[in-house]
DNA sequence: TCGGTTTCTGAAACCGATTTCATTATGCCA
DNA sequence: TGGCATAATGAAATCGGTTTCAGAAACCGA
């Protein structure tokens, strides 16, 4: 039993496939009413649905958006995708989903796939396996594109492509200024791999707020970890060595943090009274774990909702947008004042 | 400047929109070499790329599967979409993602999708979401579909249907066995919502295991709880209640033992050394947190690969299949001697 | 040299929708 | 009652490929 087709419709409604067509798109304005009741019946006791494969020949659109990004694995991307694909569902979206594992050979297959399946735009945000390459091709094909935490500024000419930049100036400030007004002088960064420009941005934050604060940042201890638990329990070694001992560490996203926690807890040192913990990112963990982690918090729902909403206006206006999101302290209860 | 087509191939080669279609398609079996390298050279110089749209209408494949998870900040899923996805593009399909969020509505809604798309099979794992409508609708568009963790007896005679089960009870008699040999008896159980069948299963595995040991079941305590950490850590609060108190716990699934394990921490308890805890999954956190979890390991990395080579199969034999996938026990750190 | 295979290629139909353009009804006014 | 907008519908072209079918060219044995 092959699938009912629009000339099946017209058959049983007595039209024509134009007809048909039109009730389809709502085109009804020069329509009797009548007409369109019988071919709405025909469509119903059909069972019919249109095929999009074949409106999108004609149309040449496909209400489908790619969605690039590293690694599933990463808790940071959980709301993001989420806040994707709220806004891609009220809107009647499908997402392609492709998980590059940091591999640029697997991240520049998987858009070379979405360029054949004929996406209407792509959400960039693995942001690691980035190389230029990606910018001339989605301009090549006129792509539509959204990046998310890129510093892109050789972008070809012609190229539709919106970017979001995330700040995470306001909320670092805020993290640091909440240790100091604690007591804590001596304050350390784990960060993630200066590879990252994500990273440095990260790093470059902190050592303002030290210095904001009247504090040496050039001193500043700063340890370079992975960005997962396994870099945290790490860098928890290499903190415990400096010498006077840090009693307060900022690190560079939740998972480090959470690295941190349960290393000092495995080596008998209590967090916050020994150690004060801020992490980054809030991820839903954060708040969950004992004691729960003073963070600063990146809204990654919303970041998600906004990345999807430019790229639809986007495709409506065809021009280019450019958005920022702001991070903010939330204080719990891995910061406590300084034993010093 | 728009999308080149087979028809600019064709006349830049000086040969027909057929012959192209042939060296694209790869049947080259009647053709002079000479006029495959024409092609293939015009094909080159263009840049040109076949329209997986225009293939699709005709061949009626669409080189595309729908994945339909509950929730994506669940990691019980992080691990199997990566698995599904590994396969999925060693074999050049694409993914169309679906979060249904627990809600039936939206689960249809992005079933119905999926079908209007055209995709060639669909992943069905939100085993919360399930009603008959699915199998149904599925048949009735001849729609291969693999599900996951699903009891189904009742599917229409025609439909193409592959199922992997998931077999908790040797990890589970594993789990009751460890905690037995050293020297536990009163083990309970925080199980998940008793609506899922998943839930179910897991309690009755439970209660068998108890049964074999030579331990009442009838009197083992069971709670209910969410399979999220915040059940689990109310879960605690129970248990603590309960008397003679339990030594050990056996939860549904690791985000409650996680539960469990921080909200002991927060009431002075510890662990494993006054209560025993064993999860379930074997989530990356599991082996991260302090202690270690010890649990009742799915494979499922393995499982979202089954899953999708099963698809696979599925679409190019025309048969169904079923699949069992056994769990094991891990011992880490949250188990330890009763004290009793 | 001829008829019959075997190679090789192109014209045209088709997949299932949309859209343009033309045509037929209908309504209204003089 | 004729003429002319305007409303309502259908025929056919189109999107970019694949596939069928038929015809041309080359080859081969008699």
């Amino acid at each position: 039993m092959p699938r009912k087709t629009i000339a099946d419709v017209a058959r049983v409604a007595g039209v024509s496939k134009s007809t048909v067509s039109r009730v389809l798109g709502g085109k009804t304005r020069y329509m009797r009413a009548e007409t369109r009741e019988r071919v709405l019946q025909a469509i119903n006791t059909l069972g019919y649905r249109p095929s999009v494969v074949a409106r999108s020949l004609v149309s040449k659109r496909t209400q489908t958006v790619g969605l690039l990004i590293s690694d599933i694995g990463n808790p940071f991307y959980h709301e993001v995708i989420r806040g994707v694909e709220d806004v891609a569902v009220a809107h009647d979206y499908s997402i392609f989903f492709c998980n590059t594992n940091y591999d640029p050979a697997r991240s520049r297959q998987h858009f070379h796939s979405l360029v054949d399946k004929q996406v209407d735009g792509v959400l960039f945000m693995a942001s690691g396996d980035y190389s230029s390459w990606t910018l001339d091709e989605a301009a090549q094909h006129a792509l539509p594109l959204v990046l998310v935490d890129w510093n892109v500024e050789d972008a070809p000419p012609q190229s539709l492509l919106s970017k979001i930049t995330l700040n995470f100036v306001p909320g670092i400030h805020e993290a640091i200024a909440h240790l100091v007004s604690l007591g804590h002088t001596r304050i350390a960064h784990v960060s993630g791999p200066h590879t990252l420009a994500t990273a440095r941005k990260r790093k470059q934050a902190f050592l303002d707020a030290m210095e904001k604060h009247g504090l040496d940042a050039a001193q500043a201890p700063v340890i370079e970890g992975d960005l997962r638990v396994a870099g945290g329990r790490q860098a928890l070694g290499a903190i415990l060595e400096i010498a006077p001992r840090p009693t307060a560490v900022l690190a560079a996203n939740d998972l480090t943090a959470l690295g941190l926690l349960w290393e000092a807890r495995n080596r008998d040192i209590s967090v916050p009274e020994q150690l004060s913990i801020v992490g980054l990112d809030d991820i839903t963990l954060a708040s969950q774990v004992t004691p729960a982690l003073t963070t600063v918090s990146l809204p990654r729902y919303d970041l998600g909702k906004i990345a999807m909403q430019l790229l639809l206006e986007m495709l409506q206006s065809g021009e280019c947008f450019t958005r920022r999101v702001d991070t903010r302290l939330v204080i719990r209860q891995s910061t406590a004042p300084s034993p010093a």
